[in-house]
DNA sequence: TCGGGGTCTGACAACGTTGTCTACCTTTGC
DNA sequence: GCAAAGGTAGACAACGTTGTCAGACCCCGA
């Protein structure tokens, strides 16, 4: 990817000075249109690109016209489907490229990350979390006062934040199933330490005890076969609860499969938190509370973009609601 | 993201020559040790970062440590699975930051993008097509023996490809199935226009051709509806097939809803072409034949890094095999 | 014919970095 | 005590671009 053709090699082939080629490309006033003419078939002939490099380093001030977005895991349909709208609406309304990488998980390449972009140069950056707190390229930037702007989780420092209402959206869903008379209601939970989950778990918390209900409640169902095994289990005890709130989607799928497995999948209510791929291929259908990703996508890319343009207001922490689809399976009554 | 300390703001604050700050920045020889200490300190208390733009700028032969992967839809599973496992590659073998954008299936915004990261000045691109020829710019840097290395899909041009083996793959399903002693088989595809599908449209004939068996064939299933639709109107036909092979996943969905809803999952046997995300939850759960996204993925990145360290032998197109994950719904005997 | 004004074009500096070259200062060896 | 050698530091140019400024040219009116 060397030797690309520079202004010089234009204007040398069109006889002209490289300023002169400079305006052509750029639109600019004042070159006469029989030379823009000459110019700009040169600049076909050689395939010319303007070197973005020497464009920014010329102009430190201007634009970059260029964020980036750093995953904790790309591969998550939620991250993805967040990203998509979040390009989307910057492609669209600010012609801005969104470049990005995932860390796969991993706290320090994710921090590295974050350094790779600083050092080229991008307007804003745009986060999703992996750990708790920032990591020192990340607080470095932070301190400057660099447009960031975090998504879905807790960044640990005070900066904007766009997320879903993790508890409003919880304590709506058990709602839901206690609406249906249900007095008894089972809790799975992945990671404890992940806030996202303590939030649903609180507003499980909530909703339980303003009904004056009772709960069960399971963390650590990381994978679909330790839910299936924590379901299986639940359901076999004396006081088996007679509907489940799922709080994550990998629990969801382990949940469905216990209650099909059981024969029970009529009988036990069950809502998800989160988008589930298997919501309606199953009967009955699940009802599912699901993150709204294209409205998250939305919201950080218009926070970034607002600081981008200057705004240095306190740091805003927008909460996306989260609505409940009824399916069929949270309607099950006692 | 303005205003950042230079080397030279470094150098005042440390009372150096900003070229002994380079030096130390860089890891060069010549500096004494107090002095480097003296520079290293006022680096960590400016928050200085090497400018990437100037650095490139400067030495314009040298690797930039960076490819772009340009997606038609970075929400598809798949693409997203591909995607890691390149830039997993990339990062852990040969240190380079992997950037990405995708162009949401828009093949005129999908040749903006090459722009865009052309004018950034990436060693190598990686590109998901998203038609069936390159566009001007993609054409361009082919012209100019940029590093480009083509996923999953035809180019339309001769240039690396890493792709799966389509046709063998659909054959060797295919086959599966009439090994339980099928007769009549039906192939549920997608969009004809597509070349992949066009692939296991011919794999899926082989097999049937060799085996003298009958086949019913339908496109067009682009979504579940429509091919839950057509399954329901096959399998009521006077000769009704009494095994499928899914050629696309959501057509697989489709077909799987049909049957369950019929009541002839036991009966009917499917493979699926792809990876299936309810696979293992139904009953009896979903043979498949998936594409194998890691070895692509990886693939890709091999063959693209050569390229970037000089490569210039002629295009090679790598195949990545299929094998077939028998679950159930395969190995249901006429 | 000449000057005034406008239009077009080019020379040059600068952005932040690295490579090259030179200069200084210390040390070493005789 | 002095020259040579080595180690350390800085001056300067260059990368490809854009902003500033000056100059060349032309047309027109006096």
């Amino acid at each position: 990817m060397s030797d690309r053709p520079t202004l010089k090699d234009v204007a040398a082939k069109a006889g002209v000075s490289f300023k002169t080629v400079s305006r052509v490309v750029n639109d600019e006033p004042g070159v006469s249109s029989a030379i823009a003419e000459r110019v700009r078939s040169a600049v076909a002939e050689l395939g010319y690109r303007r070197n973005h490099s020497a464009q920014v380093l010329r102009r430190s001030d201007a634009r970059l016209q260029t964020v980036a977005i750093v995953h904790a895991d790309a591969t998550n349909p939620f991250a993805a489907a967040v990203h998509a709208s979040f390009e989307r609406y910057l492609r669209t309304t600010a012609d801005t490229l969104v470049v990005s990488a995932s860390s796969h998980g991993d706290a320090g390449e994710h921090d590295r990350l974050v350094d790779l972009f600083t050092e080229r140069r991008v307007d804003g950056l745009a986060v999703i979390p992996v750990s708790d707190s920032p990591g020192p390229a990340l607080r470095r930037e932070l301190d400057r006062n660099t447009p960031i702007v975090f998504i879905d989780r807790e960044p640990g420092v005070n900066a904007d934040v766009v997320a879903s209402d993790h508890r409003g959206g919880a304590r709506a869903a058990t709602r839901h199933l206690l609406a249906h008379g249900h007095r008894r209601v089972g809790f799975l939970g992945s990671r404890e330490q992940s806030d996202s989950i303590r939030q649903r778990h609180a507003g499980f918390t909530d909703a339980v005890t303003e009904a004056g209900a009772e709960s069960v409640v399971r963390f650590g169902l990381t994978t679909p076969d330790l839910a299936d095994e924590a379901v299986t289990e639940l359901l076999a005890g004396a006081d088996a609860p007679t509907a489940l709130f799922a709080a994550q989607n990998l629990a969801a799928v382990g949940a469905v499969r216990a209650l099909h497995r059981l024969g029970r999948q009529h009988e036990v209510a069950l809502v998800a938190f989160d988008h589930l791929e298997i919501a309606d291929l199953v009967e009955p259908a699940i009802t599912t509370a699901p993150q709204n990703a294209e409205a998250l996508g939305r919201a950080a890319a218009e926070v970034l973009l607002r600081r981008i343009d200057g705004d240095s207001s306190d740091p805003t922490r927008i909460v996306v609601p989260v609505e409940i689809v009824p399916r069929g399976s949270g309607e099950l009554a006692l």
